[in-house]
DNA sequence: CGGGCATTTGAAGCTGATCAAAATCAGTGG
DNA sequence: CCACTGATTTTGATCAGCTTCAAATGCCCG
């Protein structure tokens, strides 16, 4: 699957397209880059004038802080565009890390417009595509505010492992999660140290296995349940074309 | 001020926009309805036909967990539209309630959507205004994870303050926080008892006071620093017609 | 094989939750 | 105008979840 067709499919999970709309969409320019684990694709503050395609790999938003200190406060993997709205504001408040080892496809601005201009129910998908990424946002609002550490690692897994089905890259039960515990920790307001011991205490309990980068859910329900999880928030729904 | 001037003097605020788009914007119909503090506008899992437009009051967006329990993820006041969103993903994952007294303007999607298509410029607005909507989520989940209770508060106020501000609402130093302490406490993830703890502590240390319903910022240097607030976030920046 | 990063484990301490109850306030009806 | 009611704010005491600091172990890669 090539990195648009990729995009395209993800845009087509909520928006119905014409076969002359899919020819546009697939038809966009980009530069395809390889960018090591930390590599800031965005920095706070910037003009930027292409968006990040998520080609492998994953990718987060972060907040950057006074003193430096940030926050990853979105996660992105293969198929995501993750800073979409720039096209929308171009001057960033907020920033895109490289989380893993990634593939990024950079696609300009200028052709994202183009073909929304050239056809306008594009433009109403790409809206689309911003407001779930806002409501995912939502959620996480939700989560850290309402949820002990423990499920938050659990919502957490849930929603990565819906997102990947959804985005046709689930194998089995297994997650390729390639981010650190630290990483984690940061994402969700929890030191590092807390993330493994309760890491250990979902693997005793036989809810996840783990190794080599990569976890496997083991009860689904489980996690589902003590997360109180319902993945109504993804807003899975196919959209009338409006 | 009409509800839709206020509403067009937030998307001005980023966007520019020309005599014919802004009569356009202006000429929107709506339904002007009052609401209790408590009501729910927009109930999870709702199919909604209009967007609502805070005209007085304030009003949030909610996530609804399994058992029914909820968490206030975002914050709306007069101009704001809270669920703009829903324009290009009718069937609410999220709810929308008024948090206190409201006066609510509600505009059909139907028409929102025609003079977005009448004017290109329009429709870009609003995802603009969508894509501010999403920031400051994503800055809420940033503060969140990292930021201890007593500068979540300081960094609500500060955001507050700004929005105010911008907005043309603010009379003086005095925020109208029509909020009661579980409210807030509801919205930042800490307990209510532990909130009124903390506003006794930034009143006995001279950083606000507070009184009928409203707080008073004494020293905003202070809580910028506390809370390390940047409104970077908040892209208050206008941007040229794409 | 060695170096660097990530994970793991232990111990001590703090932040903030919870429970319980008193004081204050706003609104209501007599 | 005052007594009554329910909601909100305030205060105290106890306790759990999580952080921090420190150090050991394990793992991947050059």
């Amino acid at each position: 699957m090539t990195p648009l067709e990729r995009y395209l499919r993800r845009l087509e999970q909520r928006s119905n397209l014409t076969d002359e709309e899919r020819e546009g969409v697939l038809a966009l320019p980009f530069d395809l880059v390889s960018r090591a684990a930390r590599y800031d694709l965005v920095r706070p503050g910037q003009r930027v004038e292409a968006a990040c395609l998520v080609v492998d790999g994953m990718a987060g938003r972060f907040e950057q802080f006074g003193d430096g200190g940030r926050r990853t406060t979105a996660l992105y993997i293969a198929g995501d565009m993750c800073d979409l709205h720039s096209v929308a504001i171009p001057t960033a408040g907020w920033g895109i890390n490289a989380l893993a080892d990634a593939t990024i496809a950079l696609v300009p601005h200028r052709a994202l417009k183009d073909v929304a201009d050239r056809y306008p129910a594009v433009a109403r998908a790409f809206w689309r595509d911003t407001v779930v990424d806002a409501a995912v946002l939502s959620k996480w609002v939700g989560v850290l505010s309402r949820l002990p550490a423990r499920e938050r690692i659990a919502h957490l897994l849930c929603e990565l492992m819906v997102r990947f089905d959804v985005a046709g890259l689930r194998a089995g039960d297994r997650i390729d999660l390639a981010l650190t515990q630290e990483q984690v920790g940061e994402m969700l307001g929890i030191s590092a140290v807390h993330v493994q011991r309760i890491v250990r205490n979902l693997r005793s309990e036989g809810k996840i296995t783990t190794g080599r980068g990569a976890i496997r859910i083991e009860d689904v329900v489980a996690l589902r349940r003590m997360s109180e999880f319902d993945d109504q928030y993804l807003l899975l729904e196919t959209h009338q074309r409006m």
